[in-house]
This record gives structure tokens, C-alpha cells and sequence, in this order.
DNA sequence: GTTCCGATTTTCT
DNA sequence: GAAAATCGGAACA
């Protein structure tokens, strides 16, 4: 398949330019020698002390603290009593931050996530944070692990197809401050994108 | 189609 | 003890 990492320098950025540009990539996920893949169509950007709605807002803790390492790693979280959501930690040199994967569209894999989200719907499938959690079988085990080397979790750049897309922006969605960063960025038209 | 609401548990105050 | 970067189902239009 020729599939290249995307490299630590990528994430090593505004959170925001990152989640733009993390568009269009693609997450491979590896179970028992399977591969499950999926393109990122919607994504979201929290940052540090500039951004209410972030975890990091307040300073580390100990649930945060991997956004204020090293870019590049998975930033995993329990919420809602029922979900875990799925970051890529990045941010600029000092500076916490961290993009939230809120959709993804299925490529590979499609009947395996099926039959780890009980629905048939290929649309339903990963259409939100909680939702492309359980389809690729991505816990808190998976919190800080480095994305930028193939294992269990990592990203590459897309084959040819799907190169031109419009990029949007929105208010963020699920949180109580900050809502006045239009933060949330989607790919116009996609089928695989939550609330549209 | 939309809106409303309960589930459930970790984390921080 | 309250809130939380959500989901799915029920009720209503």
C-alpha cells in the first residue's frame, strides 16, 4: 500500500492549523494482523490557557497531562460515564493542545467495526467521538501512545483519492465555554460528518 | 424531520 | 457533589 507516517513536525503546530490539516488523513488502526481504516472528515482544536473549553485550561493534571508532552502521541479520555474520545496531542513548543477526532469515514475493515457497534448503518459507524471509539476498539490503553510509528494506532497520508475537498468551520460542539472559537472543522459535503 | 432525556463513571472541586 | 469535548432511544411534529 506505500503508506508513509506523517511525522512528528506535523503535530508540532497551532492545534488549530493541525486539525485542519489532519483532514483528509488517514487512521489505521491494526487488530490481531487486520487492518481497520478510516479518513478523518471532522475534527476539533482545544489549546492551553487560551481556551476555556480545554482540558488544559486549568493546568495539568493528572487526566490531561499528556497534552503538555511531546506532540504526536494519542490523547485518550473517558467521558459521560460511557465514552472515551480520541486526541492527537499537538501543539507548538511549551504550549498544551490537543485535536479531538470527532468522525472518521470508514475505508477498511467496515464489516469488523459492524460488529463492534451492533449497527449495520455504514453511516452510524463512526459519525462521532464516542462512536469511532468503540468502532476501532480504542480505550485508555492507547492514552499516550506515539501515532507517528505504525503499531496498534497511527496516521498516514491519504493514497490518491480524495485530495480535493472544502474545508468548514464551526462552533465547537458538547462544550459550555469558549464557544466563540470556531474551532471544529469538517469536510464539506461528506457524508461521514457528525450533525450535519 | 426535530427535541428531550436518562444512562453511567471518572475527574476535579 | 457536580459537571462532563456523548449516545441512543422516545416522543412529538
Amino acid at each position: 500500500m506505500n503508506e508513509e507516517t506523517i511525522p512528528r513536525e506535523f503535530y508540532c503546530r497551532e492545534p488549530k492549523i493541525v486539525a485542519i490539516e489532519l483532514l483528509g488523513k488517514v487512521i489505521v488502526r491494526r487488530i490481531k494482523g487486520r487492518e481497520l481504516k478510516g479518513i478523518i472528515v471532522e475534527t476539533e482544536a482545544y489549546g492551553g490557557k487560551e481556551d476555556p473549553a480545554s482540558h488544559a485550561f486549568k493546568g495539568i493534571t493528572n487526566r490531561n497531562k499528556v497534552m503538555f508532552g511531546e506532540p504526536g502521541h494519542a490523547y485518550v479520555y473517558f467521558t459521560y460515564g460511557n465514552h472515551w474520545c480520541l486526541n492527537f496531542v499537538a501543539h507548538e513548543e511549551g504550549k498544551p493542545g490537543a485535536v479531538l477526532i470527532r468522525a472518521i469515514e470508514p475505508i477498511a475493515g467496515i464489516e469488523i467495526m459492524k460488529k463492534l457497534r451492533k449497527v449495520e448503518d455504514i453511516r452510524s459507524l463512526c459519525n462521532g467521538p464516542g462512536k469511532l471509539t468503540k468502532a476501532l476498539s480504542i480505550d485508555g490503553r492507547f492514552n499516550g501512545l506515539d501515532i507517528t510509528k505504525e503499531g496498534e494506532l497511527y496516521v498516514v497520508y491519504p493514497g490518491n483519492e480524495n485530495k480535493n475537498f472544502e474545508i468548514r468551520a464551526s462552533e465547537r460542539i458538547g462544550i459550555r465555554k469558549g464557544k466563540e472559537k470556531k474551532w471544529r472543522f469538517y469536510i464539506e459535503g461528506n457524508l461521514f460528518v457528525s450533525r450535519r
